[in-house]
DNA sequence: TAATCATGTTAACAGTGTCAACATAGGATG
DNA sequence: CATCCTATGTTGACACTGTTAACATGATTA
């Protein structure tokens, strides 16, 4: 039995990382995950300076994982730019969905980007990968009007993945028309995408 | 003095509106509201089965407030169809980033909607706003088609709110074309709805 | 008038983030 | 090798949270 635990920070960002998605980042507690790691409540103290802290390490690790998402759809050198970009929304889209809470963190203002800098960072990455791709299927295309295509493009797959997470519509039992259409369009993301991006 | 208040419930629910939009909803507790009451801690629980179904009252009326704007700027008469659409997603984005902290619960999963039928409700009011106007601007289109057009652009403004938001990047002191984008997109809305929307 | 019931109160419980004070181990320095 | 320092752990405490149980009050209704 040894007083030192030797990696304790990792491991508590792991399982944060862990009972995040699992929980939902408002119902974790730093006691819980400090018990989990069998280390006292006070033990994180010495890695964190707040639990807002961990929970932006979490959030940038999404940030991360989200971007060697894309990376890899872009990546895919079979495809066309145009499929490509294809493949990007959708894969976002499928993070947004599958890593829920993990997703509703990083977007989340629980987090104060603006007191952690490698987290606005990370944030950045996934705006960038739009560009390249994007800069690729408009050649000619000034700056401005790029970077403004980009938030158009990011807006609404961000958009969409907000719907389809939090409106519970087409779970719902509730017949309605909005329920109905988010079903049609979670059902064929790819078809989706491909009217509404008009590429 | 009397014992009983007269009027709680209304009062609890429009101080929480008030709490949830200057500190977030996660940093409102049930006991501060309880006490600009001037009532105890816990005579709440005679209204609200939870914390939680005292939120979903605020989150309706967030949805309500959002719905009568969508209205206000569909009824114009002297706009185009076109002119009115606009006004509305202008409008809709505004509400988002004026009211942050409200728009914030209304998208929140700590409301489980499944389980306040009439916030589901609520929430549906918006799309509907949405199927009218669409409708008008897409003559012949079929019903299926002017669903999931209505996703398009509902998930545009409401992922752009988001962006916008959430992100500070704009408000960094960072230099990132994200963050420039960003700043443009958000000094002028109109022409970026007009861009994006392409109508 | 008496009983009922909605609406208030107080006391308590288990849980939270966080801080101060103390303990220990291992590496750096003499 | 002995000593001190520092990183990293512990315990105990504080103020706060949502929530429940038991009790009090006052208005409505039989």
């Amino acid at each position: 039995m040894k007083y030192h635990h030797g990696n304790l920070k990792e491991e508590l960002i792991s399982s944060a990382c862990i009972v995040c998605e699992s929980d939902g980042y408002d119902r974790m507690s730093l006691r819980s995950i400090a018990k989990e790691a069998k280390v006292s409540q006070t033990a994180p103290y010495r890695h964190f300076k707040t639990k807002e802290s961990l929970l932006a390490e979490v959030s940038a690790r999404g940030f991360t994982e989200l971007k060697e998402i894309l990376q890899n759809a872009n990546a895919k050198k079979t495809l066309s730019t145009r499929d490509k970009f294809l493949e990007m929304g959708q894969a976002y889209i499928e993070f947004g969905l599958s890593k829920r809470n993990t997703y509703d963190l990083m977007h989340s203002s629980v987090i104060d980007k603006t007191q952690f800098p490698e987290l606005l960072n990370s944030a950045v990455g996934t705006f960038e990968e739009l560009v390249y791709v994007l800069a690729e299927l408009n050649p000619g295309i000034s700056a401005k009007d790029l970077d403004i295509k980009c938030i158009h493009h990011w807006a609404l797959v961000h958009g969409l993945v907000g719907l389809l997470r939090n409106e519970n519509l087409d779970a719902s039992e509730i017949d309605t028309p909005a329920g109905n259409a988010m079903g049609l369009v979670r059902s064929d993301i790819k078809s989706f995408l491909i009217s509404a991006l008009e590429v």
